[in-house]
Order: structure tokens, then sequence, then C-alpha cells
DNA sequence: CCATAAACCAATTTGAAATTGGTTGAATGC
DNA sequence: GCATTCAACCAATTTCAAATTGGTTTATGG
């Protein structure tokens, strides 16, 4: 299907990559596999890996794998037993008090690239087409502002609470709780959060980010009789 | 040396488990070890350690076992790869943002009975006479706050940053540094936390765990040329 | 009814093996 | 020469079964 006879330029190995049919639950196959279905050597196959992680459309992780739009899941951690039992009330509480947090270390430490970046993401949440692919961005947006707080242990925790959030199936839920109205104020929230910090305001970004997780628990914890 | 021809009273089984000679590193031996150890049936030996357990003089984890003072330590999650590269300066920050949320949690959920204990607790760390057994009423206090918060995503997290505090030999550095005046001043934020999570202020606590962390930070990041 | 003992259940840890991205260096081809 | 390819190896992570540990139930005997 993708393959060719001759070896495949850059530009169709970065949208064969990109094009989400070699990933499964958007987790690549692994380098050496995919080398082998694409008929290219493992080292092309690096380099242009390398150019995606860079331009953060890839997401890589040393024994864990490569990673398309969402960032890389989290290790079977003592949270995995806590998913069952934990409640989105209990969830919410900690993101409430965690992402602020990151926003102010982002805005304090975020590098200027890490910044533009930023508000690329914030667009692409704003033009999201359906819900499916406003929460991937969504998704994308947050976990930036967490790895630009530049914390390893501050990240670790975020992508903690991140893999519990998606054990469970709120997901859909959410979706279905998500109207319009609800929408708008979402990404007039986003689009605060990504100025403050891109202004490098920490105050602004922790108060922006504060709000925005208040309404995402309202939205989230609102009954469905 | 414990062992009595005939079984032992409840007092005496109570004395030698809390006396730590069956004790390693705080973690007791296992139920089926201690119980022939003390020559008691397993039943009667958890029936005590269910009391001991209830009065907070020893911490029970499933898989994990049974402790003395020092509560449960954590599962070997991603974060022992983190403990290496991890610099003092970051798990200080990530403290200053957990501890004030929990503080204020604890104050606003803590029970009757779990305030009063925190009191107790509070008034070990000041009557510690050395600085080891202050190291440990202080780890108990703080663990007891994280406790009564009443989230165990939250108390997992705590842990997890516990844990990684531990692991690293700071401990040795910061019981250096801590001197005479900065001893009183700890103690004098230990009674404000507590006084204000007994009071039911969220904020107050909330507060007064942020200036305690900032005050600790300042200790644990002091040069030691 | 209570204490004991044994068996079983459930959560966790442990450790070896497998998987994965990361790195190096020799071989190859132009 | 120089870049590409290939192979082997390194390092971080996951996976999975076995062992350990606290928790629970059941049967037994006083």
């Amino acid at each position: 299907m993708v393959v060719k006879e001759a070896s495949l330029t850059t530009q169709e190995l970065r949208n064969a990559i990109l094009g989400g049919s070699l990933a499964k639950d958007g987790r690549l196959m692994s380098e050496r596999v995919l080398a082998q279905t694409l008929q290219v050597t493992r080292s092309r196959l690096r380099g242009v890996l390398d150019d995606l992680a860079r331009e953060g459309l890839v997401f890589r992780r040393h024994g864990q794998g490569t990673f398309l739009q969402p960032p890389p899941a989290q290790a079977p951690s003592r949270l995995d037993g806590l998913a069952r039992r934990v409640s989105p009330a209990a969830l919410m509480e900690v993101r409430l008090e965690l992402e602020p947090a990151l926003a102010a270390l982002a805005a304090e430490r975020g590098s200027a690239s890490d910044k533009a970046r930023l508000l690329r993401l914030m667009e692409d949440t704003l033009i999201a087409p359906d819900l499916q692919s406003y929460e991937r961005a969504d998704d994308i947006f947050h976990y930036k502002i967490a790895e630009m707080a530049g914390n390893e242990v501050f990240l670790t925790l975020f992508e903690e609470i991140r893999s519990l959030r998606q054990a469970k199936d709120w997901t859909e839920a959410r979706q279905a709780k998500l109207g319009e109205e609800n929408m708008t104020a979402v990404s007039t929230q986003h689009s605060a959060i990504a100025n403050a910090i891109c202004a490098g305001s920490t105050s602004a970004a922790r108060t922006a980010m504060y709000e925005h997780m208040q309404q995402v628990r309202s939205v989230v914890l609102t009954e469905t009789p």
C-alpha cells in the first residue's frame, strides 16, 4: 500500500509515519519492524523520527516506544491499582492544584521556541473540527505545558494523573457533556493560559489555568441522570 | 529474650512489637514469622496489630508489610529511575505546591479524632530529644496531614515524593544544616500548621504549610562548601 | 461462643526475559 | 573520503510468572 519499488522520499516517509495506519492506539510499531515494513534502513527511519520528534509531531520514550499525537502514557505504577476506586472528583481535585503550578513554572522557564509552539497547539484546540480531535489537541496542549515546566518530578506526576484519567472511560461521558457554550468558554481559557505563559507572567498563568480547571471540573462532575 | 513460657499478655505483645527489635528499617517481620517468633497465634497477633494500627502506632499495607513509625514507603514506580537525576531543588519545588494543598484539604475534611492525633504528633516533633527522632516525628506529622486530606490520589503522589526524598541521602546533609535557630522556627511553623488544620481553616493551613515549605527549602538548598 | 488453625483471597514485590529506543563501530558503495 | 548501511551492543521499560504479605473465610475443638 505505502510501499514503492524504489526507496521512499523523505516526505513520503513522514507522511506514512504520521498517517496513522502504522500505529495502534497512537503508538507506532517498533523502529525495527517499522523500518522493514517501509523498506528503509533503521538509520534513515531514525533520522526522520528525530526530525519529527524535534518538531513535536512524535513523542519517543526509551523502553516504551514512539507515539503519535498523544504523548506517551505511563509505566505501571501503583496508581494503576487506584484506577478502579478513584472518583472523577478526586482526580479533578488533584488537577486543580497541579496544573496551575505547572502553568506558572512554564511561564517562568519556557523557552521562546516552546512558547511559540504552545501558541500553535492552542490554535489547534480552537480549530478542532470534531470532539475527538479536540480531545487530542487539548491533551497535547496540557502536556506541553507540563513539559515546559522543566521539572521532571512534576512531569512524572502529571503523566500519572493523565494516565489515571485515561484509564477510565470518562472521556465518553465528558465528550457528551461538552456542549457548545462550554466549548467556547474553554477555548477562551486556553487562549488566556497560552498568552499568559508566553508573556512570562507566572501569576496570570496560574490563575488562568486555575479557572480553566474549575470549568473542566464543573463539566466533568455534572450528573448525567 | 522476649519469649516466655506461657503466652504473653497483650501489653507484653505490644511492647515487643513496638520495641523495634523485631523490625528492620522500620519494617516488621511478616505476620506469620512474627507470630511464630512471639509464640502466639496469628489471629491474636493480628488483633493486637489492628489495635496498634487504629492508634496510629503501626502502619500496614496489603502486599507490602507492617511498619513502625515511618509510614510505608512506595512501590517501585517510574520515580525510582528518577531518584538519581533529580535535584533537591526540583523536589522542593513540588513539595512547595503539594503539601499546602494537602494541608488545606486536611483542615477541610479531617475528622475530630484525626485532628486530635495530629496535635499529639506535632507535640512529638517539639519534644524530640535528638535530630534523628525529630526527623521521624516530622515525617509522621507530614504523613498524617497527607492522610487526612482524604484523597487517595493525592496521598499516593505524596508517598512517591516522600520515597524519592528518602531514596537519596539528603537527610544527612539536612540534619547537619538544621541548626538551633532553624529548629525553633520550624517548631513554631509546625504548631501553626496543626492549629490551623484543627481549627478547620483551610486558607490558614495552606499558607502556614507554604511558609513552612519555604523554610525547609531554604535549609535544604543552603550550600555546604 | 470463642480461640485456634488452616486454607484461601487479594495486593504487592521481585526478578528474569523480552521489547524498545539509543549508540557505537565496522563494512559497504559511491 | 564520505555518507550509507548493517550489525552488534547498551540502556530504559514493559511483561509475566512466582513468591511474599496482609486480609478473609472456613473448619475444628474447647
